[in-house]
RNA sequence: GCCGCGGUAGUAUAGCCUGGCCUAGUAUGCGGGCCUGUCAAGCCCGUGACCCGGGUUCAAAUCCCGGCCGCGGCGCCA
């Protein structure tokens, strides 16, 4: 192994190594050169060190291999770590320096300052973008959101499962597929693991996770869409109503406010991007009826009764309870079965709402969920009124015949997810390499 | 899919409205030189660009049309 230290572990045991010989191995920051005195800042994943080289004092191979390297050049040092009147504090007296890569063409984009430029040329340069200290946070960040919910839920007694991303028919009514051939076939990549998280649930698993891709055929063009994302899923069973499944799903960003707020893995990242995350004891709750009132009576916007809200709606909501509830995070309930999917739970009294709901972020939508429709004939009626053809459906619908308790779910975007803890202006930067409708490369 | 805005060196920008003063300015990178404590190192020299196609005009980076691409809003959705 080349490299035994990290650059922030060589910080945090700098007591420990004073006087030491260390290996500081990574990516060239900066050059400067003063002629027979150069810095030169060595960079990595956790942070940047100062290597000092000095003719007379250094080796001759090094002053020379030193004075031809070029930003970018992957490199290890080795060296006496010694105090530094530089802001680093310590330093690096150079004693040997391999040169690992040396970049063979001019750089098209500069880590150091790649966030000044456009999206779509840091996009184009992904590996040269995401060198930038604040770009690879974020995908530290995102791993760490994964491993709290994968913890959160695990916890809780829930179960991962695996399911296909090949399927034979488009899940949910609403979203377009991609369609793939299979082996002559036709096929489609999965829009959701719906279908198949409730059948892991009705199949004894009873309480079951799922972090995975999905893909939605949609030509969206704003900062909000991706047509592939990652869904982080929930589904269990023997609720009594949708309310526990929201407590579920409030639980989980409990945890990551909680985490934000003390863990010391993403302290430095929640520092770097001011990032907050307000969930009060009771997140709270409004019905999409109460949620029109509210809209029109305190922002004079009026969405027609029975419809989802749009864009501007579910902003205006977020600001509604961050002022007055001081909270980040809103469940709109009850929404219509209009705009819902036919294997949504209607309420019983009122079969026009449902036991769907959403969870609006900083007023954008992050999480969908709902306690599904579980018995057999309610679910042929759902079908039948949505204008669905059951014969479609029969290989989900055949879950249903033999035993399935009541249950309920929720899907979660991480990217979004994401994008809205760290306060990102566009979804795409909560993706390494994001797919839009142009974009299919790198 | 619809609507709006945009496209100048590797990158980010100035110039475009009001066509000629543009041999296209600046910063950074890149190449060369000077410099023994830099802190976004500095200084000197050099390199490198008007998205593509058509039109208007004596003259087009600049005005008009089409295409491609980019950015954003909407619909739909996580």
């Amino acid at each position: 192994m080349l490299k035994d230290l990290f650059i922030a572990d060589i910080y945090a045991r700098k007591h420990e190594l004073l006087g030491k010989r260390v290996r500081v191995c990574g990516w060239v920051h900066n050059i400067r050169d003063l002629g027979r005195l150069k810095f030169i800042l060595v960079r990595d994943r956790t942070g940047v060190l100062q290597v000092v080289v000095k003719k007379g004092e250094s080796p001759e191979d090094v002053v020379e291999k030193a004075g031809d390297l070029r930003l970018e050049a992957v490199v290890c040092f080795e060296g006496v770590l010694v105090e530094s009147r530089s802001k680093f504090g310590v330093e690096v007296k150079a004693d040997k320096l391999i040169v690992l890569s040396q970049p063979v063409e001019p750089l098209p984009l500069e880590p150091d300052t790649s966030l000044e430029a456009g999206l779509a040329t840091r996009l184009n340069y992904r590996w040269l973008d995401a060198r930038n200290p604040r770009v690879n946070m974020v995908f530290q960040f995102e791993a760490w959101v994964a491993r709290v919910f994968r913890d959160y839920y695990t916890e809780n007694g829930f179960v991962e499962i695996f399911t296909p991303k090949i399927v034979a028919a488009g899940t949910e009514s609403g979203a377009e597929v991609f369609p793939v051939i299979y082996f002559g076939r036709e096929a489609y990549l999965a829009q959701s693991p719906q279908f198949y998280k409730q059948m892991a649930v009705i199949a004894g698993l009873e309480r079951v996770y799922e972090i995975g891709p999905v893909f939605r055929a949609e030509p969206h063009h704003t900062t909000r869409h991706l047509t592939e994302y990652h869904s982080m899923d929930i589904e269990f069973g023997f609720i009594e109503g949708p309310e526990d499944v929201m407590a579920m799903v409030e639980g989980f960003f409990r945890r990551l406010a909680d985490g934000m707020a003390r863990d010391p893995r993403v302290k430095p990242i929640v520092e770097e991007f001011q990032a907050s995350l307000r969930v009060p004891r009771e997140v709270p709750r409004v019905t999409m009826r109460e949620a029109y009132k509210i809209l029109e009576e305190e922002y004079g916007k009026k969405i027609p009764y029975g419809e989802d809200l749009d864009p501007e709606g579910e902003r205006l909501l977020g600001k509604y309870f961050s002022e007055k509830y001081d909270s980040d995070l809103v469940f709109v309930t009850e929404y219509p079965w209009a705009s819902r999917p036919f294997y949504t739970m209607r309420k019983p009294d009122e079969p026009e709402w449902t036991y769907g709901f959403d969870l609006l972020m900083k007023g954008l939508e992050v999480v969908t969920g709902s306690q599904r429709e579980h018995r057999y004939e309610k679910l042929l009626e759902n079908l039948r009124d949505k204008g669905l053809n059951p014969e479609s459906f029969q290989f989900y619908l055949d879950f249903f015949k033999h035993g399935a308790p009541p249950h309920g779910g929720a899907g979660m975007g991480l990217e979004r997810i994401v994008m809205q803890s760290l306060g990102l202006e566009n979804i795409r930067e909560a993706r390494l390499l994001p797919r839009d409708p142009e974009r299919l490369l790198p």
